[in-house]
DNA sequence: AAGATTTAATTAACATATTAATTATTTTGA
DNA sequence: TCAAAATAATTAATATGTTAATTAAATCTT
């Protein structure tokens, strides 16, 4: 079987990538935000106070990287960080009211972007996919069968 | 209906590259290569000659980021720049046999991987999810759903 | 044929990704 | 308790991504 290169996973994940982002970067570009200084406005809002290696984790965001975009978070006064007083290894990230305003003025409108994508098939078939991508995910909670494939040869067609 | 961040398509497209990549970049880095270094000699392969132009679009990279790239594949020996002298505003880019040696070395180990991801899942749930990726794609000759269900609010459930 | 327009590649400036190492602090275990 | 191991965040070094501007060459227009 031929598995060529355009069609292998990874291009075809890239490639529906740089197909839906420039939608969503339009917007964000028009509030001086980059797509990753959005995704930590949007996490710090479904939870006041996040440590720094949560935030990686929810924002899928390699900590290292992090560092340098709360930093510009906080130039901009969008966000702030809390030293933790219980363990002073912990850093809190918490987002300021002005931060908090402007999640809820661009929220909307990726909500608009992101219903729109997902009414651009079925349920079902949008459904399908979100399963079977997830088998390829990373941090799932559900042991991936990709792993006991990956381990071994353990086919399944 | 609730479009939550983790559900949205950035993240369940970012998840899936975080939980396949790292294999393959863990066979990449045994050669001295970074992904982006292995999409270029992978196109080269099958393409003895291609424009700037031409290899940004198969790898799906940025021009500018290939600029770079091509440099520092160049100073390895693995590729070469050749300007066209029909239209000298063109650079060919090709593979040196040095550079060919060493994709026929990766391509076999890449191609396990590729079929190990593949096999997976069923044949007909790849299939299905390669068709609804490709829904939302950049450059897919198959004039996307998606573009119309962007314009307005064309649905489809 | 000269000037305006277009095109291919590159440069520039800044932001982020990747991997390894470091720092500060906490937790473990003898 | 104290040294070793573990942990959270950061720094360092290098590579790539993103957008706008630039350069050089070709094409178009009149």
């Amino acid at each position: 079987m031929i598995t060529s290169f355009d069609d292998s996973l990874p291009m075809l994940l890239h490639r529906a990538l740089d197909g839906i982002m420039p939608d969503y970067r339009e917007l964000f570009a028009r509030y001086k935000l980059t797509e990753q200084q959005w995704r930590i406005l949007r996490v710090l809002w479904s939870s006041q106070k996040v440590t720094s290696a949560e935030l990686a984790h929810r924002t899928l965001l390699p900590a290292p990287s992090l560092v340098g975009i709360i930093d510009r978070l906080e130039k901009k006064k969008l966000v702030s960080r809390l030293r933790s007083v219980k363990d002073r290894r912990v850093v809190y990230i918490v987002a300021t009211a002005e931060g908090r305003a402007l999640e809820q003025e661009v929220s909307p409108q990726v909500q608009k972007i992101d219903e729109r994508l997902r009414s651009a098939v079925s349920v079902e078939e949008w459904h399908s996919m979100e399963e079977t991508l997830k088998k390829f995910s990373s941090g799932m909670a559900q042991r991936d069968p990709k792993l006991s494939a990956l381990a071994e040869g353990t086919t399944n067609n």
